[in-house]
RNA sequence: GGGCGCUUAGCUCAGUUGGCUAGAGCAUCUCGUUUACACCGAGAGGGUCGGGGGUUCGAAUCCCUCAGCGCCCACCA
């Protein structure tokens, strides 16, 4: 088959990976030790990002690596029902059709959810399919699969029996706009200028007042109690006094509390148990009431007529009017505060009480933190696991629930009659159960997602169950991005842990986010997005991932254009045309035989793609990416594109071209999977699928031959070095003196540096190539040679130096006795070089001034 | 307040046990219609590796310090 000029991705890519998927490839082949990834199922409410092909790619380079060095491997995809993501998404559907949530009842709106998520689902597995992922789709979980949620009732279940889950009243991050509780590391905190109001709140029985600083007068209505620091003298008489409380006309008592601190606002603080935790914690110690000023859907209750179902940014100012009417605000200042936002909508978080379910998480980090100091996990980047250990010494208790219908339902019921009577029960399809002859009520509540997906690696790959994928539990590599360190890999670790009584992975490799060219965060907003979907379109798959993953680091956020796309397009290129040279070359009827290395470049190339395809193995196995397609892409471009194919257009082998080209292939097939089985498909003499090939052998060859090839190339470059600098363009014959290196590859040297002649002589003239290190002249006439004294002075000059250089070295006996030998002897060496080329050099020069 | 990271060529970034003349992609300049490729070839220019100090035979790499930028965590009203 003859290839077209240039590659065209479109044309071959959904061909290709269908024949992958329809071959089985995909599936473990059940011998060799395992190797197993687990996708962090992409939302199933929309379209994958850019983040997603890089972090799909990173996976798939190593799912494809060691598939082709003989792993039984598996990478086991997934989709996340996203329960507050999508949840959002909908609402804003209803809002469309001028619904609301309120509306329908829960099943309504989870069949609802279920049916749009459905269609949606779809189309993200077949963006997964064109980012190129050798996943097994026949194991593609999803996160309401019916084994999930067994699983997840069974961890909360033992969780439950052990005492770690537990129901209470706390104060939790509501949104106001979506009316759900988040978890505390779902807050956005920001660092910003705030007033601080210092509020006169008149004493009772005597004359004065105390003065309360706070940034939230809108929550006076619910305040309880003022507290002072029990050792600030200011206060220290009117502790157990009473004050009445402004615009509410109620009376609080002043306590003491070691929670303030004297020394900031006015040292006196009005104590709102149900708004801020904080106060919730002193309202605990001193047995305050709490009382809800603010109603979940963020509206004022429990307050005079006249504010009454105010927003609280409505309140706050007629809340500051009215008490200026009274005359009542003695100072505004302004002060640095953290205010916690709606990661979401970027709304105020409202702390608020709420009856909710919460998992104790010391005993569980606890156990997470022995495995991390045991080196059970090992973290890409390292310095990740640090901020990790970090993270699970401050642990807090996490709430589950969540009030939105999707999701998976918390299995609880609760006794109609006694409010404190919670069972377990997984029958969450009936609103009421009756057991013991009394009757109990549906928990409305659904799960944190992020529950269920921390139980992403034993759930997939079925290890309670002992399924046919349980051998590959635990599994060997998490890749996900840095921001989820805290969200799920803590959690995947502790459950894990503490459900299978192991880690759940082996190797962690975080990855940055993908910035626009200029280092911008992408956003909607900012109109700055690259979709993945468009760039495939444009430049292929392959060229994505290339670009993607070239000089990353893992851990760090990294720009990324078109630029680096692009290149990635144009590899892809090369490595088609390099085929099209070999296939014209080579015809349509060749059948190869053993390769055998016949020329220097023959054994120079099979140590070029040695080193490289150890280069490669050496930092995929260190999950260097970057690295290891960087070897990749320069061994095919700069020394089998540039130098072999070249090499052979002179002295040809077929059956090592053939073999070249095969090597090629399959080192690059990982990181560029479209074009590289594309190609293998069109070579006349495979009737195998290259993603199931393995990795490559390297033939013999000599080591000596490689370096007498090295000495050739070290001969044409400076040729071409020389004859770029000379004036015109004419071409130029090469003169040499009883040199056999030359002699026998005098057809090859001339191609090469595109000469007009290579013939020996006697009587050498012209200019000498004397860095070379060879008795070679450049045929130039006399005119040329003195306009290019100048140029050889330079170069005498700078050989000069660095003979200084190696001399300086060598002088320094703690340099001699203290540095490896090897590199003593190298140096040694360098210098000997360097001081022929001087004589050479100078030798060239008298000539020239005869 | 605590922690982490970054500062290397015009731009975006690599550089993992300290060791050849510090690399890549893109950009720039010169030349090129050679029977794979202009999505190309050949060649070139461009860096006191943020500043200062230290350890070492040797530092972009390790230590200290200063400066600038960014991120995460934390209940100071």
């Amino acid at each position: 088959m003859k290839l077209a000029k240039a590659y065209e991705p479109n044309e071959y890519e959904p061909n290709i990976y269908a024949l992958w998927e329809k071959s089985g490839a995909f599936k473990p082949s059940g011998k060799g030790e395992p190797f197993s990834t687990v996708m962090p199922p992409p939302n199933a409410n929309g379209n994958l990002h850019i983040g997603h092909a890089l972090d799909m790619g990173l996976k798939d380079i190593s799912v494809r690596y060691k598939r082709m060095r003989g792993f039984d491997t598996v990478y086991i995809p997934g989709a996340d029902h996203a329960g507050f993501e999508t949840w959002v998404v909908y609402e804003k559907e209803l809002g469309k059709q001028g619904k609301s949530r309120f509306d329908f009842t829960r099943e309504q709106l989870y069949g609802q959810v279920w049916d749009f998520v459905d269609q949606q689902r779809g189309n993200m597995e077949l963006q997964l399919r064109a980012i190129g992922v050798s996943a097994d789709w026949e194991k593609l979980v999803f996160t309401l699969d019916s084994k999930v949620i067994k699983t997840v009732y069974s961890t909360f279940k033992k969780l439950w029996d052990d005492g770690l889950v537990y129901r209470g009243e706390r104060i939790v991050n509501y949104s106001t706009k979506f009316q759900t509780s988040y978890a505390d590391i779902e807050v956005d905190h920001k660092q910003e200028k705030g007033t601080l109001w210092h509020i006169a709140y008149p004493l009772i029985d005597r004359d004065g007042e105390i003065i309360i600083a706070t940034t939230r007068p809108e929550t006076l209505f619910g305040d309880t109690a003022v507290a002072v620091n029990p050792n600030d003298e200011r206060y220290k008489d009117l502790i157990g006094k009473k004050v009445r409380l402004p615009l509410a006309d109620r009376e609080i008592t002043i306590i003491a509390d070691d929670y303030v601190d004297a020394a900031f606002g006015t040292g006196a603080v009005k104590i709102t148990p149900a708004h801020d935790p904080n106060d919730f914690e002193v309202g605990k110690r001193h047995d305050l009431e709490r009382i809800q000023v603010i109603d979940f859907d963020g509206t004022m209750m429990n307050v005079p007529e006249e504010f009454k179902g105010l927003e609280v940014v409505e309140a706050r100012k007629a809340t500051l009017n009215a008490l200026k009417a009274k005359d009542l605000i003695r100072k505004e200042e302004t002060i640095e505060h953290t205010v916690g936002y709606d990661y979401k909508s970027g709304l105020p978080i409202q702390p608020l009480i709420k009856d909710q379910w919460f998992l104790k998480m010391e005993p569980l980090a606890k156990r997470a933190l022995e495995a991390l100091e045991n080196d059970e996990i090992t973290f890409y980047p390292a310095s990740r696991k640090q901020i990790l250990k970090q993270y699970l010494q401050n642990i807090r208790d996490w709430n589950l629930s969540r009030q939105i219908p999707w999701g998976i339902p918390i299995p609880a019921f609760q006794n109609v009659d006694d409010e404190n009577d919670w069972i377990f029960d997984e029958f969450v399809t009936e609103e009421t159960i009756e057991v013991d002859g009394k009757t109990y009520a549906r928990e409305e509540d659904t799960f944190d997602t992020w529950f269920s997906s921390g139980q992403w690696p034993f759930i997939t790959t079925e290890a309670l169950e002992g399924g046919d994928l349980s051998r590959f539990y635990p599994t060997s590599l998490m890749e996900t991005g840095t921001d989820l360190l805290d969200r799920w890999i803590a959690r995947m670790i502790m459950l894990g842990l503490y459900v299978t009584d192991k880690v759940p992975f082996k190797d962690v490799y975080l990855h940055g986010m993908v910035l626009d060219e200029h280092s911008q965060k992408m956003s909607k907003s900012k109109g700055n997005v690259i979709n993945p979907m468009d760039s495939i379109a444009a430049y292929g798959s392959d060229a994505l991932r290339l670009g993607l993953i070239a000089s990353r680091s893992p851990g760090q956020n990294q720009a990324f254009g078109p630029d680096r796309i692009i290149a990635g397009r144009n590899f892809c290129n090369k490595l088609w045309n390099i085929a099209r040279f070999i296939e014209n070359k080579l015809g349509d009827d060749y059948t190869p035989a053993a390769p055998v290395a016949k020329s220097l470049a023959d054994h120079w190339i099979i140590s070029e793609l040695k080193t490289a395809k150890e280069t490669i193995e050496r930092t995929l196995d260190n999950y260097r990416y970057a690295e290891a397609s960087d070897a990749m892409y320069h061994v095919i471009w700069d020394s089998v594109a540039d130098w072999y194919i070249e090499a052979s257009k002179d002295q040809d082998n077929p059956d090592l071209l053939a073999w070249v080209i095969d090597v090629s292939l399959t080192l690059a097939h990982p990181f560029a999977p479209f074009v590289t089985e594309t190609i293998w498909q069109t070579l006349q003499w495979h009737d195998s699928l290259l993603i199931s090939e393995t990795w490559p052998e390297i033939i013999d060859f000599s080591e000596i031959a490689a370096a007498e090839f090295s000495r050739v190339q070290q001969l044409v470059t400076e040729a071409r070095f020389v004859i770029t600098s000379l004036p015109g363009n004419e071409k130029y014959g090469l003169l040499y003196e009883n040199d056999s290196l030359i002699e026998d590859n005098k057809s090859l040297i001339k191609r090469l540096a595109k000469l007009d002649r290579v013939v020996s002589t006697y009587q050498p003239k012209g200019l000498r190539l004397a860095v070379s290190g060879r008795d070679a002249w450049l045929d130039v006439s006399e005119e040329t040679l003195s306009e290019h004294q100048v140029n050889l002075e330079e170069r005498l000059a700078r050989t000069h130096a660095d003979i200084q250089a190696l001399e300086g070295r060598l002088s320094n006996p703690n340099y001699v006795e203290k540095a490896p030998e090897k590199l003593v002897t190298e140096t040694k060496q360098q210098l000997e070089e360097k001081k022929a080329v001087v004589i050479r050099l100078q030798h060239e020069l008298e000539v020239l001034k005869i």
